[in-house]
DNA sequence: GGACGACTCTACCGCTCGGTACAGATCCGG
DNA sequence: CCGGATCTGTACCGAGCGGTAGAGTCGTCC
């Protein structure tokens, strides 16, 4: 009954793999934005029907909170894994990297549910561009951290401010979703990587 | 009666200015997004009803590719004013400086219609994303042929990809906007420039 | 001054939207 | 093998969607 109830004791079994049916509704909410998600096309690519979908997961929005948590907590994760580095300039280029390989990888639709899933939105679904924002702000918050201990260990060019650097390399990565959405390779983004590190390149 | 028709010799007069309404819908499909602005929304702020709409500009899609065409000219003229300094450096910090501007200006919405116009829409308005990454990809057309001749003429880094610097430089700006949609001021962006020239300067 | 024509407005079209009622199916504990 | 709990599937709900019909309004031309 509950959305949050993982099945009790007794009843008829689940027919599907909650994580499973979870992985093919963040396709589609990548793939065409919240508002362009519809009722049809999820439970299509969820192979459920809508009753199985309220039941489990309450409602569209539910669900795309629960999508959105599960694709937010592995990207934090891989951003946190690569500014676990000792110098920021490597800490940087790893966050620069993987996010352009993750960007590219064809597991997936290309670019960045965190833009895709609704930079606008309709007026009734505007709760929708804050979550996702607040996934950004809390990966850019991380970077910003790690390169303030840089700064105070002298690990970034000279007067750098380190919540700019971090802001100018979350915006690049984002820049890059953008330009994955439309097409771009990954190295096509990786070359921009190669610039871009020479902004961070203490000399 | 035809979209084209700039209004005959005889007849009513139309009550409204063409270009005032679309300046109206431009904001909306800023705000919303091609999938999140309802026709009720758009005529709503333009002030005028629904056959009035569908006389003068055809359909809904057809209404945006005015906008958006309209939109797209003014941002690649202001592209190609900015592009035009003798220096490749200067360029590229008129551009963006330029974009940080537009995008966190107070007279519309903040960002980028080209990326919130619909990056990702429902399946039957794919040809939105389309229209949208053409006119990005042509505004960074314009910013790689600029950089190919700074790089005939010696005005880049050592060794740059002119192109991939264009890309850079391109993808920042949108990342500017996914960034000042979610509220990022004028001086966050100008901040992340400043760190972003670091790229471009010649050393 | 009347016939014509472009425009406006109300009211509506068929369709799809997000969301749900209800009956049948399938398991558990006793 | 039965009672109850849980899930599945069909068929449906009211609302809002994009788009339009057709009558009324207002200006131009002969």
């Amino acid at each position: 009954m509950n959305a949050a109830t993982p099945a009790a004791a007794g009843g008829r079994p689940r027919a599907f793999d909650e994580e499973a049916v979870l992985d093919r509704a963040t396709e589609v909410f990548w793939r065409h934005g919240y508002d362009g998600a519809s009722l049809s096309v999820l439970t299509g690519a969820m192979g459920i029907n809508r009753p199985s979908l309220y039941a489990t997961f309450g409602n569209k929005e539910q669900l795309f909170r629960r999508v959105f948590a599960r694709y937010h907590a592995a990207r934090v994760a891989a951003a946190r894994a690569a500014l676990d580095r000792p110098r920021a300039y490597a800490a940087v280029e790893a966050f620069l990297r993987a996010s352009a390989d993750g960007l590219t990888a064809d597991d997936h639709p290309a670019g960045c549910l965190s833009i895709q899933g609704g930079l606008a939105c309709a007026p009734e679904n505007a709760g929708i561009a804050g979550i996702l924002a607040a996934g950004r702000a809390e990966t850019e918050a991380a970077l910003s951290e790690r390169l303030i201990r840089a700064s105070r260990e002298g690990d970034l060019p000279d007067g750098a401010d380190p919540r700019a650097v971090a802001r100018f390399v979350m915006a690049l990565s984002e820049g890059h979703a953008v330009h994955a959405a439309a097409g771009a390779t990954r190295s096509d983004l990786q070359a921009s990587v190669d610039i871009a590190l020479r902004a961070v390149r203490r000399d």
